[in-house]
DNA sequence: TCAAAAGTGTTCGGACTACACCCATGA
DNA sequence: TCATGGGTGTAGTCCGAACACTTTTGA
């Protein structure tokens, strides 16, 4: 078999968007990037996607490469693929985002990058279009958990209800009724009352729940409407 | 400025999915595939990236390459990226999907991919994986189409609701009742009612109606909950 | 006059919102 | 004992779902 020879080739690479949540506000995972041109200007993480790999492949390697982490939340958002959006040649970018437990992120191994997380008020200037590739996570992120439960993604594996909900609030910079959310969110079934309590942040003591994963994939495809009045937040 | 220079390079196509309405059931335009490998085989409409187009401009270029319509709704859904989808080379396929009036698509000028319209239900194979493509656009449009208002796009400009309601139920393959169907999208602002009346269909004649494109745009990004029950249709 | 499709209203139940007080604990 | 944050209940409203008859007109 020949092959496609008269067609151009282009650099194809995998953007990571990493959100994590510090208990307070959603943040993301910036670097420092590593090579010409605007080397040491504030970046996403990223690669070019390799010819033997996968572009999924890609994307968890780059991930694990920056965070030592695998088997994280990711998810492709949209392909970026203006010419000139990278100054020295052309170059496709698929975005991908991931949500990832913050506190299983430690601080790392290569300290090739620098890497540092940021709250999405302060960010710095990004290169390129990485500020818009930014926007559109965010945006898709908010309209993805208001109908789907996927922050449960960014805590650990038990968690308590006001830390779900400060969650919430972080995304959607918005307030919540405490007493209709944990309605809302326990009417889902999807939560696994514990026996035991997180007393670091409170003197009463908050309950820890984990999530039931025997039902969390039936459930996530449904549309759950975890945020009221999503009109009001979104867009 | 020089380039990065040690970096692979990868074909990049994009994908058309492109559906069309014809009163009764929603289809699909594929072609016979005009190069080897699998050249006469069933297959979405593609073609590669040129190296001074954007991709948005690539998938405008073929789509309107197939049916001679621009400006028509089109939006990006998902890269395919792994190695091995073509056997012939590696390709990563950008699949864009397209919602056009069918009847504004003429049988074509170019008789040069012998296009054809597909019901869903009886599609032939496709090659690669285009099956899969076809499938996730399916999916992704029966999730935005339940939460905003895509589907006019599939519609000529002026149109009667038991057509509107024809299209809905094509598209999520169940049936809607017709009083909450109009109280419902009347009920969103956004259809301004004719005084003529399509005869063709009916005796009594069905009262045509335009969108309000000043409120379309706005309206477009809320969540309108357009139908019911959303979980029983999708996934 | 009859068949075929268009058009329209009401009732019921469930879901969402707004809202305020008691509880448990450590300091 | 008091300050802090956790946890719970109710009433009112709105929205969505179910459901059937009348109207128009061409054949």
């Amino acid at each position: 078999m020949t092959k496609y020879s008269k067609q151009t080739r282009l650099l194809v690479a995998v953007d990571c968007i990493i959100f994590g949540f510090d208990g307070e506000n959603l943040k993301l995972l910036l670097i420092h990037r590593g090579m010409e041109p605007e080397k040491g200007k504030w970046s996403l993480m990223g690669g070019f996607v390799q010819s033997e790999e996968s572009t999924n492949e890609a994307a968890g390697r780059i991930l694990k490469q920056l965070t030592g982490l695998e088997g994280v939340y990711m998810e492709q958002l949209h392909a970026f693929g203006n010419p000139g959006r990278d100054p020295m040649e052309r170059v496709i970018s698929l975005v991908y985002f991931a949500l990832i437990d913050i506190h299983k992120y430690k601080e790392q191994l290569s300290d090739e990058y620098h890497p540092q997380w940021f709250l999405l008020k302060d960010m710095p200037e990004l290169i390129f279009d990485h500020e818009e590739m930014v926007q559109a996570a965010l945006k898709n992120l908010r309209y993805k958990a208001a109908l789907h439960p996927v922050l449960f993604e960014l805590l650990p594996e038990k968690f308590t209800l006001p830390q779900l909900q400060a969650l919430y609030t972080g995304v959607y910079d918005a307030e919540f009724d405490k007493r209709n959310f944990s309605r809302k969110v326990l009417s889902t079934g999807l939560l696994i009352k514990q026996k035991d309590k997180d007393k670091e942040n409170s003197k009463k003591g908050a309950f820890y729940y984990v999530i039931d994963k025997s039902k969390y994939k039936d459930k996530f495809q449904s549309f759950l409407n975890f945020v009221p009045n999503p009109d009001n937040f979104l867009f």
